[in-house]
RNA sequence: GCGGACGUGGCGAAAUGGUAGACGCAGCAGACUUAAAAUCUGCUAUCCGAAACGGGUGUGCGGGUUCGAGUCCCGCCGUCCGCACCA
């Protein structure tokens, strides 16, 4: 006798047991079945897997075990992102190794994922803290060396005091650093840099290849690059200041030089520092300038201020133009050159800053050829015809740009150039935990790469934590080694990769992982780019940029032979939950509760311990601070995978956030049961008549071909919301072998959202072979189109009466039918019909 | 400030310019049960109406295009996200 209930806690792992004894979901790269490579974000290994998690691997593995039913062969690898900070934090609170930490950390998170039955190729896991894998990415860091792509500068650079490290621009978030939230201070170091500026063009060029990107993403992409073109050209210094002859500025707009009234530098200028050492009072004000200039997050209300160096330079176009030269607190010395041209009629802060200096304020573009009246207190931007400015004078804005800079190469003064937002990507980190760069600074030779024959350059096992800093700069027999090239005693470089060059090509590994190389580029060429990317929003810049970079960079060097890793990509909502509080009194912040220790109760919720009321807060996402969060064990334990999984696919679109609710996993164990009594039913219902239930069927198909659809959009709400259509019907449909047929359908069309009760009815059906295995149902087209339509009929626009008619009906018999109805006629009431629209198979509308 | 997305029942949401609210949750009523759970059946946008296989209204607000607008266009309001003195 079959269990009326379905049981997870025996299914489940019964089945995950057999899926991985058969290695079913390995991918075999010699395949010639037509490949799809699915991808999640891998993650860091915290601990504990968590929800976002959970929905982030669902949606893959949907797609996943869907693409392996339509006959793909299935790359879905996983891994770890083992590297980063949290490890030596732990290390120095907890006085546990790094790698010992990290690696509980994903044998307990492997567990965790095992649990949820997901459809992984596990042959291929790694970790980027294997030496193996960073190894390899040493060997791809010195291609990149030797391919002129690496360099080595001095630079100030962004110290977090608290967690004693450089971070890139980044990862630095109004002027705190983006993990400890501590200010962050500038410091010269000597840091090892990756051109990433070489590939601005082409990074922004190929996101208009890239369709199956948000065009969100794309957006935040170009804007982060930031390219603006314009003319670069030097002012010459009438009072030239030691080796000071002249300034570089950069102009988007060339066509206003004739509105120019001041060159304004940055506080960090050379000149400026120049200038200051003789100049106290221009020191305090470089000084203030580079107090608010870290701290500001009230940049936008901060006034313009100068200081008037008393230098002028000539005007490129006129010798007798003198400009006054001011230092500025708005120009910023890591953006173009560090100096501008104001144009106080064309640009709000130029206007600003003249208005407080009184200086001069001339309207060069006339709006709409007619407006040429004297600015107010708002600058023009807009399109116009060029005015007061000599050879410009009646131009278009953009045809005077061109000729600016036609003219300024011609005469030899200026160029037309591109400059970028983007900087080169600092990767140098004083930290223990991450890539060794494999380098070794000899006195005589510089900076020189470890041989290849010599990787990975390993990290050291025995370290301490106990004092502040970077452990290898102690090591002493790490640190001292021989110079590969002249083999006098040289000093192995200390500080390590950012950890986001290890996510930068792991999914290439993934494709393929030789032993004595990264990858195969033969082999990657069959899997990338990844058909499918699927991960969190908060990656949208930094690591997909990267990414990209890395790519490229690797295309460039003939190492793959691909420009763009990730041919489609998904960014998935958060999973958000309300927040339970009580407040600890004025000031003091308020205590947080989680779900469990809280009964909802209507409007109001309780606090179980102690039956009084606590606060219900706004639905955000799940946070420890909040304490709003779920446990996926917790919740596997109680409802199984399955339900589990289900609930992660309903009711939002996988875009949106999704509000976790009681209710909601409940309703999913429900469905899980009764898709199960369908399946016992159906396996137990060999008598049933033998008649036929064309709607059953038709409903049956639509199913198929819906949820397909569905889930190649991975709009898993609506898929979920078919298969609930389908089960209605199921339910409400007489006995008979095609409602078996329906059933037995069913469990292959629900297989990818709940594999274990799908395998569980399989076998049920006395299949020997796993679901797994099974191919996605057949479609059978002619079933989908409907015999009968109902048609609505409307008088002016507004629905009075459906009909049914059968479908195809000519647009006479339509018309025909509709005057007929009661209801249209009581509605027309005898006035005169104008007009009848007829839309075949949809409406009539009738105008009168 | 600039750029973008979004705004539909009590809630999550559906809807190639063609019957708004599919599907789920919650709720209400009932069946089964000694009882509970589980399960099943029906109702559930809103207003008027005893009810109607009656009517009015309705997709943030105001206009427009169209035979017809949640959907397209213009202008507001609100929410969220990204960038932010970028020359």
């Amino acid at each position: 006798m079959t269990d009326q209930r379905f049981n997870p806690l025996s299914a489940d792992s019964r089945w995950q047991k057999r899926w991985a004894e058969t290695r079913v979901f390995e991918a075999d790269d010699n395949s010639s079945r037509p490949r799809s490579y699915v991808l999640e974000m891998f993650p860091y290994p915290s601990g504990r897997i968590h929800i976002g998690h959970v929905r982030n691997y669902t949606m893959g593995d949907v797609l996943a075990r869907f693409r392996r039913m339509t006959g793909h062969e299935v790359l879905h690898p996983m891994g770890w992102d083992a590297f980063g900070m949290p490890a030596e934090n732990a290390a120095i609170e907890k006085g546990v190794h790094p790698s010992g930490w990290t690696h509980a950390n994903i044998d307990a998170m492997k567990a965790q994922l095992k649990r949820l039955g997901f459809a992984l190729d596990w042959s291929r896991e790694f970790a980027t803290c294997d030496a193996e894998y960073y190894g390899h990415e040493q060997a791809l860091f010195l291609d990149m060396f030797e391919g002129g792509l690496v360099y080595r500068k001095e630079s100030a650079v962004n110290w977090d005091p608290v967690d004693m490290t450089v971070l890139a621009n980044e990862q630095v978030i109004d002027g705190k650093g983006w993990r400890s939230g501590a200010e962050v201070e500038k410091r010269k170091l000597s840091q090892w840099f990756l051109k990433i500026t070489d590939f601005a063009d082409e990074l922004i060029e190929g996101l208009d290849g890239l369709d199956g990107w948000p065009e969100k993403v794309r957006m935040m992409q170009e804007n982060w690059i930031g390219r603006s073109q314009g003319l670069t050209f030097r002012f010459q210094l009438d009072q030239p200041v030691g080796e000071f002859g002249d300034i570089e500025v950069f102009s988007t707009r060339p066509d206003t030089i004739f509105g120019a009234s001041f060159c304004a530098i940055a506080a960090d200028h050379p000149l400026a520092l120049a200038l200051a050492e003789n100049d106290k009072a221009l020191a305090e004000f470089a000084d203030d300038c580079r107090k608010t200039g870290t701290a500001a997050a009230d940049i936008e209300t901060q006034e313009k201020k100068g200081y008037d160096t008393g230098l002028t330079v000539t005007h490129p176009l006129d010798p007798e133009w003198k400009l006054p030269v001011f230092v500025a607190n708005f120009v910023l010395m890591d953006y173009g050159s560090g100096a501008v041209f104001g144009v106080p009629a064309h640009d709000q802060r130029d206007l600003d800053f003249a208005r407080k200096y009184a200086l001069p304020v001339t309207r060069v573009v006339a709006e709409s050829g007619q407006d040429d009246s004297p600015i107010a207190d708002e600058a023009y931007t807009g399109p116009g015809q060029i005015i007061n400015s000599r050879f410009l004078d009646g131009m278009e804005v953009e045809a005077a740009k061109q000729a600016v800079i036609d003219r300024a190469e011609t005469e030899g003064w200026g160029t037309g150039s591109t400059v970028y937002r983007l900087r080169d990507w600092g990767v140098s980190r004083q930290r223990y935990w991450g890539t060794p760069i494999p380098i070794i600074h000899c006195e005589s030779c510089g900076a020189v790469p470890v041989p290849k024959d010599q990787l990975p350059v390993e990290l050291p096992e025995d370290v301490s934590f106990d004092k502040p800093g970077n452990p290898l700069e102690r090591h002493a027999s790490w640190k001292h080694v021989d110079c590969p090239k002249c083999g006098a005693q040289a000093l192995r470089e200390t500080d390590t990769l950012d950890t986001f060059i290890n996510s930068s090509w792991y999914f290439l590994r993934f494709a393929s992982q030789p032993e004595d190389q990264p990858f195969d580029k033969d082999v990657l060429a069959k899997w990338l780019p990844v058909a499918q990317y699927i991960g969190g929003i908060e990656h949208a810049i930094l690591h997909l940029l990267y990414a990209r970079f890395w790519t490229r960079a690797l295309k460039s060097l003939g190492k793959v032979d691909v420009a763009e890793p990730f041919a489609c990509l998904f960014t998935q909502g958060m999973v958000t939950h309300e927040t339970y509080s009580r407040s600890r009194g004025k000031g003091k912040g308020d205590t947080f509760y989680n779900p469990v220790e809280v009964k909802r109760d209507g409007d109001s919720a309780i606090l179980i311990a102690d039956g009084q009321p606590v606060e219900i807060g706004r639905v955000i996402k799940m946070s420890k601070t909040k304490k709003n969060v779920v446990d996926p064990d917790e919740i596997v334990d109680q409802y199984g995978a399955d339900a589990v999984r289900f609930f992660m696919l309903s009711d939002s679109p996988p875009e949106r956030d999704l509000p976790w609710s009681e209710a909601g996993i409940e309703g999913s164990w429900r469905f899980v049961q009764r898709l199960w009594r369908l399946f016992i039913a159906a396996a137990n219902n060999d008598q049933a008549p033998d008649e036929a239930d064309k709607d059953l069927q038709r409903k049956l198909h639509q199913t198929i071909a819906g949820v397909a659809e569905d889930i190649e959009n991975l709009s898993f709400n609506k898929a979920v919301a078919k298969i609930f259509e389908l089960v209605n019907q199921i339910e409400k449909s007489a006995d008979s072998q095609d409602r078996n047929e329906a059933i037995r359908t069913l469990a292959r069309i629900a297989a990818p959202m709940v594999p274990h009760l799908a395998e569980e009815a399989w076998a049920l059906f006395e299949h020997e072979d796993l679901i797994a295995n099974a191919p996605w149902p057949e479609v059978d087209e002619s079933l989908l189109v409907e015999d009968e339509v109902t048609i609505a009929v409307q008088v002016r626009g507004k629905l009075r009466d459906t009909l049914v008619a059968a479908k195809g009906s000519d647009r006479e018999t339509l018309e025909q039918l509709a005057l007929a109805s009661e209801k249209v006629q009581r509605t027309v009431d005898g006035a005169e019909i104008r007009k009848v629209i007829v839309v075949p198979d949809r409406l009539v509308n009738i105008v009168i």
